[in-house]
RNA sequence: UGUCCGAUGGUGUAAUGGUAGCACAAAGGUUUCUGGCACCUUUUGUUGGGGUUCGAGUCCCUAUCGGACAACCA
């Protein structure tokens, strides 16, 4: 917010501006189509459309691409707008379907069948392919592609009538079948296809493919800036082309333009909505919300918050060539903002008992914990000690390298707003291993700090063992081994590179007041990582833990 | 193979033709009741070759490398 980078988005808009266009009039469009969940690259897409448009004072439509009735769902349109608004953006009453101008498209390509530029095609798909030729030389003619008009006209009203069956006849524009554009030789606008649409039913059996409708529809709509990935480029040339030759231009106060940007790819992270689908309906993830999932919904459920997501997104930058970001970034973006939100408690995963030698049997001291050191206004609560407590086995070592800060025999360490401590001995099992460790602690050091002023250099995390929850967690970590699963080799499927340790069950034991807080608040277990109470379960001790954000732990050896 | 697009440290990105900067990562240090956070420091860069210019990351040519496209998907 402070440095202000100009993404060359922007300077396409400021330029605009510059020329004397209204920032006001400034359209954009998010286009999803209802076939899926969003991700995190939905969501970088989402930030140039959403954020430009409110950066300059402008409008952005919701539009949803539902012009495929055989991989659509209700169940997605409303995902995605929960998604759009989870991360903060709203598009106010400008909520569209392509679907809604399918009468308006139909008259748009009857127009342009009466103008001798779309005509009515028999040819299979297959024949459809080998007369469109390869790129290096012009492909060929349709048999039909000087049909007379009244014809085409004819046959156009037969298939939206329904008279023939899916795959019979496809209407193509006329533009040519020379171009070194393999888009542009001919490309099909409208084919029959006999499913049921999420909104308008049985109502049509002919839908336009995307090159026609997209462009009108932003035509339609006003859009005055339309933002989407690179792969679109070769598409450009027909976007203006539909425009610039159906009567929708003279309604037009400025021309659509399209722009495209580099798609987001991160590391450990497959970004295919077809192959995350995959994931999905074979059962290797629970859902599209699981939390592995680079679903806005799974980063949801595993603590993400939408500012760091966005703070991301204006890091990552734009740019017109693929680049591969890594997922630290994404994870650094996460700690900043919980740093400042989450609130910190203590637990133990891996407990070795301690007792307390000096402590009264049977006695509970509740002390001042401090919620967020980096909010005061989180407040304190209480955490109650006694006798027996646990502590991290790894805050204990018999025989301590260099610089080792925490317990070991004869060593005073602080327990965190509790009392300073000191281990008398270690109490080991016949195998050798150490069971329990005999303590005491300085009374007068109650809260943390001696009387004396002396220093202690560690400071360690514990829970009162007769006084604690037992949080069941699913420790969740990166779904996939490959750094670029962009790049999947030859004869490998993505599958191959799944992370078998992606999701851990354990068990850890909090300090009870973890108990009182509603699912989906984050919570920072101190010096261990971030968690978060599973929404989904709404079980207050049902924890998701983000290992792959977790803190950094920099003592070496 | 044909057309189009692109190339700045390990990574992601900045730089009206005028000192190559920021962030992540890595390494070291200071501080600290979280070995976190914060703060400080350090390392590494304009793909190669030509040209234009007083001056080129930027403009031109060329080579190389990378990407997109050849769905009745979007």
């Amino acid at each position: 917010m402070s440095e202000e980078n100009t993404n060359f988005i922007e300077k396409i808009v400021e330029a605009d501006i510059a020329k004397g266009l209204d920032p006001k009039s400034i359209n954009t469009r998010f286009p999803p189509e209802p076939n899926g969940c969003l991700h995190i690259g939905h969501a970088k897409a989402i930030c140039v459309d959403f954020g430009t448009a409110l950066k300059y004072g402008a409008k952005c439509n919701l539009r949803f691409d539902d012009t495929n009735p055989t991989k659509e769902d209700t169940r997605f349109v409303n995902a995605i707008q929960e998604d759009i608004k989870w991360l903060g953006f709203t598009w106010d009453d400008r909520l569209f379907y392509a679907s809604d101008y399918f009468e308006r498209l139909y008259g748009l390509a009857v127009e342009l069948i009466k103008a001798g530029k779309a005509y009515v095609c028999r040819l299979s798909s297959e024949e459809f392919k080998e007369y469109r030729g390869v790129p290096g030389s012009a492909g060929k003619p349709s048999p039909d592609r000087d049909r007379p008009i009244a014809e085409n006209l004819e046959l156009f009203a037969k298939m939206r009538a329904g008279e023939f069956e899916e795959g019979k006849y496809v209407v193509r524009a006329k533009i040519d079948m020379a171009s070194p554009n393999m888009h542009m030789r001919d490309p099909a606008i409208y084919r029959i296809k006999k499913d049921h649409h999420h909104r308008t039913g049985d109502t049509w059996c002919i839908y336009p493919m995307y090159d026609f409708a997209h462009g009108l529809s932003d035509a339609i709509e006003g859009i005055t800036h339309s933002f989407c990935t690179l792969e679109f480029e070769v598409h450009r040339p027909l976007y203006d082309w539909f425009i610039e030759n159906t009567s929708i231009l003279q309604t037009l106060k400025i021309q659509p333009r399209q722009y495209e940007f580099a798609r987001l790819n991160l590391t450990y992270t497959m970004m295919s909505k077809r192959k995350l689908q995959q994931l999905v309906e074979e059962k290797v993830v629970e859902d599209w919300d699981d939390p592995r999932m680079p679903t806005l919904a799974g980063l949801r459920r595993r603590g993400y918050t939408p500012n760091a997501i966005k703070n991301f997104c204006e890091a990552i930058g734009l740019t017109k060539y693929n680049s591969l970001t890594e997922l630290e970034l994404l994870e650094y973006h996460l700690r900043q903002d919980l740093n400042k939100k989450a609130l910190r408690r203590m637990a133990v995963f891996n407990p070795i008992e301690v007792e307390i030698e000096n402590f009264e049997e049977g006695k509970i001291d509740w002390l001042d914990a401090i919620n967020n050191p980096e909010d005061e206004s989180a407040g304190t609560r209480k955490v109650p000690f006694s006798k027996r407590i646990y502590i991290e086995r790894d805050d204990f070592m018999e025989n301590p390298p260099n610089k080792y800060y925490r317990l070991s025999p004869g060593a005073e360490v602080r327990l965190r707003y509790a009392y300073l401590m000191t281990c008398k001995s270690v109490i080991k099992n016949e195998n050798g291993e150490v069971v329990k460790l005999i303590c005491t602690i300085d009374p007068q050091s109650r809260g943390g700090n001696a009387p004396d002023g002396r220093k202690v250099k560690g400071t360690i995390h514990w829970v009162d063992s007769s006084n604690c929850v037992q949080a069941v967690m699913k420790i969740y970590d990166k779904l996939f081994t490959k750094e670029d699963m962009s790049d999947i080799e030859e004869g490998k499927d993505f599958k191959d590179y799944l992370n078998p340790n992606s999701c851990l069950d354990t068990v850890a034991f909090a300090e009870p007041s973890v108990k009182e807080l509603p699912a989906g608040t984050p919570i920072q277990f101190e010096r261990v990582a971030y968690f978060v109470i599973d929404s989904k379960t709404s079980k207050p001790d049902a924890l998701v833990f983000n290992r792959t954000v977790a803190l950094k732990d920099s003592f070496k050896k």
